[in-house]
RNA sequence: GGAGGGGUACUCAAGCGGCCAACGAGGGCAGACUGUAAAUCUGCUGGCUUAACGCCUACGUAGGUUCGAAUCCUACCCCCUCCA
């Protein structure tokens, strides 16, 4: 019996419709040793894959290694007429350039996780390109408005009174249209995509060719624990994060989101991270399940080696309050009375204003050569050089040297 | 085409002639507390400066009225809803 394998692709997916079809299709093609075309479209819309976006990856890459074949499609097309996102509101069309240098970063990031040998790139303005406005009505003819308004969103949003654009409609019948044109056996997306794929199964249907199965996986959450991860509300681990940033952004989670963290993300089996929730309820501290979380995904993205660095490093900082390895040199001009020092924080780009600086000053945020400064008229004079801190985590030495005299 | 509503700082959202660099909430940053966290409490959150005062820029855009406007007037731009 197969049953094992159904376990391992069908592991951590939200819902698989319809789940014995599935099934069926991968005993067919183990039976026929004929591969499933899995297909994962993503939006060009952000430069930088970041975690959030493994999940679909990570599945992608489980599909190939058993043995099928991952589309990762890339919808310039419909990133080029803008796409309604899950806030309500429409995003910008993005130029051709755009597309074109977001679709070149995605396909370098990929392939940290996907087999290129199993991977096919695809980019949907192909085919949508070619459809033309007599394809494309032919197309919306086979959907209804009503059908379309059962989508979440669309329906919240006309209750509401809330605009909905014509395009808006369209799109999910362009993104099905992809499966139709890739002749997809599966496709995979977030639960927010569940209507939309569910879009290209009828339409495969209308054009005549088997219905794709769909597997929705959950949508992570990103750093503040609440909203979905997104380049655009900043709290994301990018996969292009360096080691030691990557290693303290994950550092940085709520002990609640990193079990969330570590069901979504982590490798290990499952009765392993059973085992560790036992530990901490016995009294382990959670910090050190996170050293561990933080090391495995640093780890697979850098490797061991960059891992155990960005672990080492980061208890050296911050558990034992040393200085990090990687502080900016920097040298500034001061005059021979001196510069101010909330100018020099400014100028050495730890604060965005000196009006900042000084703000930090009163707060007590900052430190030169690691004393606190509350002086606020402190000055900083040519000649000397110094450790400059705002907070536990902006660091620069600076030197100052005598500026020439300006007039 | 007609009627009505609206455009305020990172976001939402008050203000409707001076006390407004602009209430409040969220977010962000910092301090305390800690496990680097989270939660909680406190402070800050336009710029140039500063002991402080001050000055400049900002409430869709451009003008105007006024000693004085985010607040009143005019024109324009943009958005939304309803009717046709």
């Amino acid at each position: 019996m197969t049953r094992p394998i159904f376990e391992e692709i069908e592991r951590g997916a939200e819902e698989i419709l319809p789940r014995e079809e599935f099934r069926l299709r991968l005993t067919e093609a183990a039976a026929r040793g004929t591969r499933l075309r899995v297909k994962a479209g993503f939006d060009p819309t952000a430069k930088d894959l970041h975690l959030g976006h493994t999940l679909l990856l990570n599945k992608l890459r489980a599909f190939q290694d058993a043995g099928h074949e991952a589309i990762f499609l890339i919808g310039d097309f419909t990133g080029m007429i803008g796409d309604p996102s899950g806030k309500n509101e429409t995003r910008k069309p993005l130029t051709r350039e755009q597309v074109e240098q977001n679709a070149e970063t995605y396909k370098q990031q990929v392939f940290k996780i996907l087999d290129p040998g199993k991977t096919t790139v695809a980019f949907n303005s192909r085919w949508l390109d070619a459809l033309g406005a007599e394809g494309m009505l032919r197309l919306a003819a086979h959907y209804t408005v009503a059908r379309m308004l059962e989508r979440d969103d669309f329906a919240k949003r006309y209750r509401e009174g809330q605009p909905i654009a014509v395009h808006e409609l369209l799109y999910p019948l362009l993104q099905g249209y992809d499966s139709v044109a890739l002749k997809a056996d599966v496709e995979l997306g977030g639960t927010d995509q569940k209507f939309n794929l569910l879009v290209g199964r009828s339409l495969q249907q209308a054009y005549g060719q088997r219905p794709q199965c769909v597997m929705t996986l959950p949508i992570l959450e990103g750093l503040d624990g609440v909203q979905k991860m997104s380049k655009s509300l900043n709290n994301y681990v990018a996969l292009n994060d360096p080691p030691n940033e990557m290693f303290g952004k994950l550092m940085s989670i709520s002990d609640t989101l990193m079990w969330r963290y570590y069901e979504l993300l982590s490798f290990r089996p499952l009765a392993e991270l059973a085992r560790l929730k036992r530990s901490v309820e016995e009294g382990a501290n959670p910090r050190d399940l996170k050293l561990e979380l933080a090391g495995e995904l640093v780890a697979r993205f850098h490797g061991t080696a960059a891992a155990q660095a960005a672990r080492a490093a980061f208890i050296a900082q911050f558990s034992q309050g040393a200085l990090p390895a990687d502080i900016p040199e920097l040298t500034l001009a001061a005059p021979a009375s001196g510069l101010p020092l909330a100018r020099a924080l400014k100028e050495a780009g730890l604060v965005a204003s000196s009006a900042e600086g000084y703000r930090m000053i009163e707060q007590r945020a900052v430190r030169v050569d690691s004393q606190r400064v509350e002086d606020r008229s402190r000055l900083l004079l040519p000649g000397t050089r110094c450790l400059l801190q705002v907070g536990s985590r902006r660091y620069a030495r600076v030197t100052l040297v005598a500026a020439p005299s300006k007039t």
